[in-house]
DNA sequence: GGTATAATAGAAATCGTATTCTGAGGGAGC
DNA sequence: GCTCCCTCAGAATACGATTTCTATTATACC
C-alpha cells in the first residue's frame, strides 16, 4: 500500500524495472500487451513515482521558486500578493510545475536566498518580485546563466527577462479618462517616491496632461507610504489647495480608498466634487461606497507571462522579447 | 564554478568523497586537519550540496506543502492568505524547511492534489487550509499516517492534528460586545454554509445570545459566498426584516465592508443605526468609512503553531495536545 | 611483544528512477 | 540461406549525496 517502487511493480507484472519506467513515461517503444500488464498493476496498487528520485535522475525538480523581496510583516495583508501567488500556482500547474514561495527576510537575504534555492538545485528557476532596481544578486544570477524572470522593471531593459505591468500606459489611461470626462484639476497620489512603480505612473500621468494641453503642476503631486495615516495626510494636503483638485489618480486601491474616505470626511462628494481612480482592481473596489473605479492590472496575465517565460527558459528556449508587458484596463465603477 | 559535486571537492582536497560528506554534516569523527582542508576547498569553490540528491538519500525533501482549498479566483485578493503564507514561510525557515504552495483548483482537486504532493514524496508534510468538515481525503491521509496539520477545526477533535483560531470564542466575543453596548437585534452574516468556520462562529454567536438571555432567531442568520454581490443580497435580506437588526457580526472583513456599504445605501447610518463587526483585522479596516471594528485572529500564532506541529510530526514526535488554539482579540474602531 | 581497542578514513552499497547499452528474436530482401 | 535491419525488453549504469562496512594505523594493556 505504501512505499512502492518500480522494482516491485516490475516483479509483479513480470517485466523489468526499465520497462515499468518506460511505460510510465509513455515511451512508444513498448509493446501494447506489456503496457497493459504494467498499467494494470500500477493502477491496482496505486503506484506513484517518487519525485525525489525523478528529480535526481532527470536533474529537474519541476519546482519554480517565487521570491518576494519584502518583509513578511509588510507583505502580510496585501491582497496583491495572494492574487499573484494564486495565479502563478495555477499557471505553473499547467506545465506540471509546483511553486515554492520564499520571502527575502533580512536575516537570510544576506546569505543570498537565491543561491540557497538555485545553487542547491532545489528549484529549476526563479520568479523575483519587487527586487530593487539595481541588485547585485540579479547580475550574478544573470552571469551564471540561471533561469529566472523578474516581475517589475529593470535596467538596462534587455539585460534580463522581465514581465511588467504597463504602468506608464495605465496611468496615462486613468488620467486621460478623467480629463476626457471633464475634470481639469487632476492630482496624483503616489506611493513611496523611490519605487519604480510610483515613478513610472507619474510619468504616464504627466504624459496624459501634456497630451491634453493641461499644464503640469507639481503641487498636485504627493507621495504617501502604504498605510492609512500617511494616505490620509497626503490627501488632506491635496484638498487644502485652492482651488482643490477635482480628481485624484491614486497609486493603488488602498490609497484610493483612503483618499475617498478623507475627501468625504471633509465634505466633498465622490464623484461629484472629486473623482477618484485606483489601481489593481482588487475585490475591495466592489465593496466600498461609492464603488471604486480602478485600473485593472491583469495579474493573471502577469502570472501567465512570467510562468510561460520561465518554463521556456528552463527548457532551453530563449524568449524572443525579453521584456513582456501586461496590458492595463480601466474598470469603470462609481467613483469616477 | 558551477556543477560541483562532493567527488570533485574530495579530489581537490585529497580525501575521499565520504569524508567530504562527513565534514559537511559536522560529523565529530573526522580529524581536525582534514576538516580544515575540506572546508578550505569548499569555501574557495563555493560548493553547495545538491538538494535533490540529499532528498533521495535522506528520504526528506525539507519541503512543507500548503494546500489552500479554494479556487484561485476566490483566493485572489484575499489579504488573509498572503499573511498566512508569509508567516508560514517565515516559520518554516526557522526549521530549515521551504514552503510549497498549492491550491485545490477543481480540475486537479479531483485528482487528489494531496496525493500528488505526498505520495510522490514531493513534500515531507502538509498544512491544509479551509478544508471541508468531512473530507474523505483527510481520513485517507490520516489512515496512511502521512504527516499533516489542519488549519481549522475537524471532528472528531482528537482524530487529526489541528490548529485553529478560537472561532467560537471570537464570535462570542464579538456578539457579547455588541450586546453589552446596547444592541438587541444582532444578526449573523456567515460565509458559505458548509464551511467549518461559518458554523463555528455561528455557534459562538448563539452562545453569546444565550448568555445574555436573548432569544435566537434563525431569520437573523444568513449566508453569503465570498463575493460582493452575494454579500450585498444577503445583507439586503437582513435589512428587509422588521424590525431590522441593529448589529451585524460578519464572517470576515470583506463581508463586513459589503454589509456596511449596503446598509449605508439603504439609508442606515453605521454605527448609529446598525453596528458592524468584521473578522481578520485586515489593513483594510483602517481604510474604510467608518473604520471597521474587527476581531484580530493572530495569524502569526496560527502559522507558528501549525509549522511547529508539522515539523514535529515529520520528525517523529507525537504532539501532546493534538488541537491547538490561537486566541482572538477585539480591535475596536468606529463601526461598532 | 602480542593482542585488544579505539580512532579514523576509504570503499562500497544505497536511495528510486531514467536511460544507455546490449542482446534476442523476427521479418525483409537478395 | 544468409545478412541486415528493426523492434523491443532486460541488464547495467548514472544521478549525487549518506551511511554502513571494512581496513589501516596508532595506542594501550598485560
Amino acid at each position: 500500500m505504501a512505499d512502492l517502487k518500480q522494482a516491485e511493480i516490475a516483479k509483479l507484472a513480470g517485466v523489468s524495472q526499465a520497462t515499468v519506467s518506460r511505460v510510465l513515461k509513455g515511451d512508444p517503444q513498448v509493446n501494447a500487451e506489456m503496457r497493459e500488464r504494467v498499467l494494470a498493476v500500477v493502477q491496482q496498487l496505486g503506484y506513484v513515482p517518487d519525485a525525489r528520485a525523478q528529480s535526481l535522475r532527470s536533474q529537474r525538480t519541476r519546482l519554480l521558486g517565487l521570491v518576494i523581496h519584502r518583509d513578511p510583516d509588510a507583505l502580510a495583508g496585501d491582497p496583491f500578493f495572494s492574487a499573484l501567488i494564486a495565479m502563478i500556482v495555477a499557471q505553473a500547474g499547467r506545465y506540471d510545475y509546483h511553486l515554492c514561495v520564499d520571502t527575502a527576510r533580512t536575516a537570510r537575504s544576506q546569505r543570498a536566498i537565491y543561491e540557497e534555492l538555485l545553487r542547491t538545485r532545489r528549484v529549476d528557476g526563479l520568479i523575483l518580485v519587487e527586487s530593487e532596481t539595481q541588485d547585485r544578486r540579479i547580475e550574478r544570477l544573470s552571469n551564471e546563466g540561471f533561469p529566472f524572470v523578474l516581475i517589475g522593471r529593470y535596467e538596462p531593459e534587455d539585460a534580463v527577462c522581465t514581465v511588467d505591468n504597463d504602468n506608464i500606459g495605465a496611468a496615462y489611461m486613468a488620467t486621460d479618462y478623467l480629463l476626457r470626462t471633464g475634470r481639469r484639476r487632476v492630482a496624483y497620489l503616489g506611493g513611496p517616491a523611490g519605487l519604480t512603480v510610483t515613478r513610472d505612473r507619474l510619468q504616464g500621468y504627466k504624459a496624459a496632461l501634456e497630451a491634453h494641453g493641461v499644464g503640469y503642476d507639481p503641487h498636485r503631486v504627493v507621495f504617501a507610504d502604504f498605510n492609512a495615516r500617511s494616505a490620509a495626510s497626503a490627501t488632506t494636503e491635496l484638498l487644502s489647495q485652492s482651488p482643490p483638485p477635482d480628481a485624484i489618480v491614486a497609486l493603488d486601491d488602498m490609497l484610493a480608498i483612503a483618499a475617498m474616505r478623507t475627501a468625504k470626511q471633509q465634505g466633498c462628494r465622490v464623484p461629484d466634487d472629486i473623482a477618484v481612480v485606483g489601481f489593481n482592481d482588487s475585490p475591495l473596489c466592489e465593496y466600498v461606497e461609492p464603488r471604486l473605479t480602478s485600473i485593472a492590472v491583469e495579474i493573471p496575465t502577469l502570472a501567465r507571462k512570467a510562468t510561460e517565460m520561465l518554463v521556456g527558459l528552463i527548457e532551453g528556449r530563449e524568449p524572443s522579447p525579453k521584456r513582456q508587458i501586461a496590458p492595463a484596463r480601466l474598470v469603470k465603477r462609481e467613483s469616477a
